[in-house]
DNA sequence: CGCTCGCCATGCTGAAGCGGTATGGAGGTT
DNA sequence: AACCTCCATACCGCTTCAGCATGGCGAGCG
């Protein structure tokens, strides 16, 4: 069976009539009747009557003008998804992140992304920094968000975002009233790190700060996350050195104060293979190049 | 496209391997790789990407490799339903009736088919004799059902089955309890007839046996049909000759009663046309052909 | 580092299928 | 009875397909 056997039986079916189909296939009368022939021989079933008007559909004529009219639209559907999926417009984009860009570059990116391309899905996992770069490879995810990354080959790492550097305090220090605090001033308390895991990281980034300043900080513990940092806090006495992201988080007992003199910021990045042509991976690239992230993180938090 | 890419793309797909695609579809190596070519081409995407294992699907190819089993399951499945239809397992078979046989022949008929056509529809309407003819002469329906039929051209009446006849007395005369009543006794009585209507018609038969039999009966009214004829009986103080299968209405105050010297019996016969061909009515004359309706329809009335 | 192997792409050839023109045959109409 | 309409058939170029042989490319191995 050939589509055009399906096209020229549909054609004749609804006009009745062999000659007047072949004129609106813009083809010569003859290839109709022949390739209907085929067809029913092929089927083994008569679908037309011959009459001196034309022709009328069997019983069986009537069942397979439909199934074949069902069928050269699925076909056509079939070209327009492949199409659609090759521009990006449709697929899945699995993505993974780790740390705090899940509270603001993460949800900006995914809600630019969902805006200009409705029809995509979009799966979230969360996923260490190593696991992302091997995940990557193995086509498991096409794209993960993290704050600090190790090159890694056929590995493409694109900067986003930079967010000010905010110290979280319990409320009842006196700190926690001012508006601004200075690095010196924050050495005076025990200090909690985060994450934990893989290297580099965050709390590799805030110890060299404090080295860097040639302030003797006293570490207090590292936590799995910010999460977890932000819980021991609230314990009393202890602060910790967070991008601004996390105000997202807004413990009860806890005050964000922006570090005046602070000499960096917590990067947000992206990282995907090189090598993946995945359309809606592209059409991703797209939208987030086309974002600024720096406008709406830098909304004042707590 | 054509249905020869969408097969050589479904086994690739599935090998993920052109060369043994190409020997599970036996043909030589090229051709596939031409064909997939001509399809990707068409498209305007790329569906496969090419690796020095084999070929792995693109986005667009997985979405075009699940439309493509879709199309051609469908394709398949219109086969099948087109030759389903050519041998009259699947389709509408369109019957009419009139009168009493709808009470007998008619439901058994149609039991039968729809016991040995299972997948098929039928639709049951009432239908005047000559509209009948005419309507089996358009096409609007492939049977009509019903007693007494003139001759047509192109129209095929066929003999299913006879019905004794009774006599239907309300029960507080005296006939009403025996067990059988001869002409002359019935014809004591006003007599009510049916159907008016399209000639001959069983009024006719009913007449035609008195005037036979030299019995000088009265004629009360004609009804319109067996229900208003029964209807009429209830008044009191009449009688009508009916069919055995008006036995299936039972009015309370009327009695039927057997007639002992009754030259005749009813008919019913089925009329379709002589040059439809419909998958349908063949089985259907198949099957009711091999019914033996006498059997069942002559279970005692009352 | 070069060799080999596996896989896909390409050029060429013979054969099959498709569409076009011309024509025949059947049935209905005037 | 002649004509008309419509479908089927015969024949002819042309396109397209499958097969064969070969080339190019990347990965894996010695």
């Amino acid at each position: 069976m050939e589509f055009r056997q399906l096209r020229y039986f549909v054609a004749v079916a609804e006009e009745g009539n062999i000659g007047r189909a072949a004129e609106k296939l813009h083809i010569s009368q003859p290839p109709v009747s022949r390739q209907i022939q085929a067809l029913e021989a092929e089927l083994g079933a008569q679908l037309l009557v011959r009459t001196p008007k034309g022709v009328e559909m069997t019983e069986a004529g009537r069942f397979f003008y439909e199934d074949a009219r069902r069928v050269l639209a699925h076909a056509d559907r079939a070209i327009e998804r492949s199409r659609a999926a090759d521009r990006g417009e449709i697929g899945r984009l699995d993505v993974a992140f780790f740390g705090s860009p899940v509270y603001s570059a993460v949800p900006l990116a995914l809600r630019a992304f969902r805006r200009s391309q409705p029809a995509t899905d979009v799966s979230l996992v969360r996923m260490g920094k190593r696991d992302q770069i091997a995940a990557l490879r193995e086509g498991r995810i096409h794209i993960g968000f993290g704050r600090y990354y190790n090159q890694a080959p056929g590995i493409r790492i694109e900067r986003l975002a930079e967010e000010d550097l905010y110290v979280a305090v319990p409320q009842d220090l006196p700190l926690a009233t001012r508006t601004e605090a200075s690095l010196a001033e924050i050495a005076a308390f025990p200090l909690v790190l985060f994450p934990s895991g893989d290297r580099p990281s965050f709390a590799d980034e805030v110890i060299g700060v404090f080295r860097q300043q040639g302030i003797d900080a006293q570490v207090d513990s590292i936590a799995s996350d910010s999460t977890a940092a932000l819980a021991l806090i609230a314990t009393g006495n202890r602060c910790a050195i967070v991008p601004e992201a996390i105000g997202a988080l807004r413990f009860p007992t806890l005050r964000f104060v922006r570090i005046a003199d602070c000499p960096i910021k917590a990067p947000v990045h992206c990282v995907f293979a090189e090598a993946d042509r995945a359309p809606v991976l592209v059409e991703f690239l797209k939208s987030i190049r086309a974002l600024s992230f720096g406008a709406r993180i830098n909304t004042v938090p707590v």
